[in-house]
DNA sequence: GCCAACGTTGGC
DNA sequence: GCCAACGTTGGC
């Protein structure tokens, strides 16, 4: 089983918009990064669990966990005009992007802020703590993972 | 709002 | 295939 972090602008979609989804499940949609796309596609599996990240916000942190409960299909997202996650070179046929759904499984009491997760030499690899990073999706270790529980 | 980092695009 | 220009991310 793989452990990953995964990033979102709370403004846009946030722990709490996850957690009044039907199911507390929705699909991971709008990823158009190759690297990101190919974790995703190639290395997620149902059961993997996911930090939930949020970004771009006053105070940037882990705040919960999800598990992936369906693997890599289309992003239906691309081919859809109307959407903010269009890609014109897409179609039905030919998509280049993948989404994964996943669900809500605990929201942490409090923020692991981005600044705590900073000062934990245990960390210091982690790609998301890089300045100018701007992967939104990362592979977690199992040291990590574990740490990172810790810190609750 | 600023700006550093960095992925992508497109001209050549 | 190089690389400059551009757009986006995301912390601060």
């Amino acid at each position: 089983m793989n452990y990953w972090l995964m990033k979102s602008e709370p403004e846009t979609f946030g722990i709490e918009h996850l957690g009044a989804m039907p199911g507390q499940t929705e699909h991971w949609d709008g990823i158009r990064n190759y690297q990101a796309r190919n974790f995703m596609r190639d290395a997620m599996k149902v059961g993997d669990l996911v930090f939930f990240y949020h970004s771009n916000c006053a105070t940037p942190g882990i705040v919960g966990i999800m598990e992936i409960v369906r693997e890599a299909y289309p992003d239906f997202t691309a081919l859809d005009p109307e959407s903010r996650y269009y890609d014109p070179k897409c179609t039905a046929d030919n998509n280049r992007w993948c989404m994964v759904d996943v669900r809500l499984k605990q929201v942490f009491p409090h923020t692991i802020e981005l600044a705590e997760l900073k000062t934990e030499p245990a960390l210091a690899d982690m790609p998301v703590l890089r300045k100018g990073n701007r992967l939104s999706i990362t592979p977690v270790s199992a040291g990590e993972w574990k740490h990172i529980l810790s810190m609750i």
